[in-house]
RNA sequence: GGAGGGGUUCCAGAGCGGUCAAAUGGGGCGGGCUGUAAACCCGUUGACUUCGGUCUUCGAAAGUUCGAAUCUUUCCCCCUCCA
């Protein structure tokens, strides 16, 4: 097999693939391209992204050339596939505006240095903005049938249950085919990469293809990784698992990968590391919590660099092992004359963003959960004077995993 | 087009004139145990509070009543069955 294949397989990132010897003796061949697509509809994108982001890595490891798909145009129809609701619809400004944040998270994990490998950036509104309605379905839409569209999982779940599937949506997926046959043509790109809900858009795309200008084209999708605990990758109850430092900082960033289920550690490793398959077979006994130290140090400098990691993890150490107070903790600086007029803990927790609600803090404070250096606070009327900061800082916990540091100036 | 059923707090789902900030389960949060894990146990889960209470919630608006999530009217939206 070839060996693109076998590590996109050792790692757990295969589910299905349209022709895989074919694709294989072609990787064995020749180095090609191949793309993914991002949807647009978010600022950032989050951990739900990550394994198609290292599936480009992985192309570029072996020498093919990744070409970044971002749907400026699909993202103005929508995407039905695995939403039972027609999404909102986005102004052209904030679809731009995500375009621009997107790649730039991309362009952080992928290597930009080497010309064989540099990812090719394309949005497909460059080409679908120009369509001619009247020759696209002379062309295009000669080569979709009805009859198959209706039995695509996308369109029968909205029909089953009774949700309009409007015909700008039912559109999507041919919108889908014609960007691969666009870049078959225009930069002879013959593979597409997706996760698994792409499927049905992928070989619509090969398929088109084929019928088009009689190549070969292959289609690879990914597998939904989903966490022990039963949930979707990149949603937890707090928030979504960012990949920009300004919706989620690299410490918590960091947190999240140190937090992860035993049970997902070493499977984490593979596919979000770039440790060899090897190396986490050889260490996958060591103690699970220095495992996911390293889980947490390898995923948050890929994203972050090398020092946002050391930095989290030594923020963790002096967060997680009490005394003192850590100077990586993320912290707020507080001005001494705010202190005056009966400035309480609840006031500062409320300033350090930590916690929103008053009655929230309140029972926090019953429930023995806020500490000021590292102290239990119950009283919840405390007054927060200059003496509680020791050098000017002080160490705010709320529960046992949330710490920030005040600083007084 | 005809006949019914329904919209309740993060979700599911009870309540059907006062004892309702609303049962129960899930989820979340906090505490305990531990390993910043899982499982388990306990507490908590609208906001504000001088801890006495106060204010805003049960699809939307209007009304009946001392009093409405509960009754009436109109409107909006969903679902099931028949044609």
């Amino acid at each position: 097999m070839n060996k693109f294949l076998k590590e996109f397989k050792d790692r757990g990132y295969f589910y299905q693939c349209t022709n895989e010897s074919e694709l294989s003796e072609l990787l064995n061949k020749e180095k090609i391209k191949g793309y993914i697509g991002f949807d647009c509809t978010a600022e950032s994108l989050h951990v739900g992204s990550l394994l198609q982001i290292m599936c480009l890595r992985l192309l570029q490891k072996h020498g093919h050339k990744p070409i970044v798909l971002l749907g400026g145009g699909t993202t103005r129809i929508g995407d039905p596939s695995g939403k039972d609701k027609t999404r909102k619809i986005l102004t052209e400004k904030e679809i731009d505006k995500n375009i621009k944040s997107i790649e730039k998270i991309l362009k952080k994990f992928l290597d930009n240095d080497n010309p064989k490998t540099k990812p090719i950036f394309v949005n497909n509104y460059s080409w679908l903005k120009g369509l001619n309605y009247i020759s696209f379905l002379r062309e295009i839409g000669k080569h979709f049938t009805i009859n198959k569209m209706l039995t695509f999982e996308s369109v029968k779940t909205r029909l089953e249950r009774e949700q309009s599937l409007s015909y700008m949506e039912f559109n999507y997926m041919i919108l889908q085919a014609y960007d691969f046959l666009e870049l078959n043509k225009k930069e002879n790109c013959s593979l597409q990469i997706g996760g698994s809900d792409q499927w049905g858009n992928i070989v619509n795309g090969t398929e088109l293809i084929k019928r088009y200008s009689s190549k070969q084209a292959y289609g690879l999708t990914t597998p939904l990784i989903t966490l022990a605990s039963g949930t979707k990758m990149g949603k937890t109850e707090s928030g979504a698992i960012w990949l920009d430092k300004k919706l989620l900082s690299p410490y918590d960033y960091w947190q999240f990968w140190r937090n992860i289920d035993d049970r997902d550690v070493i499977k984490f490793l593979k596919i979000f590391t770039d440790l060899s398959v090897e190396e986490i077979d050889r260490i996958k006994d060591e103690n699970i919590n220095q495992l996911k130290i390293k889980l947490a140090n390898e995923t948050t400098s890929m994203l972050h660099g090398k020092k946002a990691a050391q930095g989290s993890e030594l923020a963790a150490k002096e967060a997680f092992s009490g005394s003192l107070i850590g100077s990586n903790l993320p912290s707020i600086k507080v001005k001494s004359n705010s202190l005056e007029n009966n400035f309480t803990v609840i006031d500062l927790v409320i300033m350090s963003k930590l916690e929103k609600s008053k009655s929230e803090i309140r029972r926090l404070i019953k429930g023995n959960a806020i500490k000021l250096n590292d102290q239990i606070i119950s009283d919840e009327k405390l007054i927060i004077t200059n003496e509680l900061f020791q050098n000017n800082y002080l160490k705010l916990s709320v529960g046992k995993k949330r710490h920030i540091k005040i600083e007084l100036n």
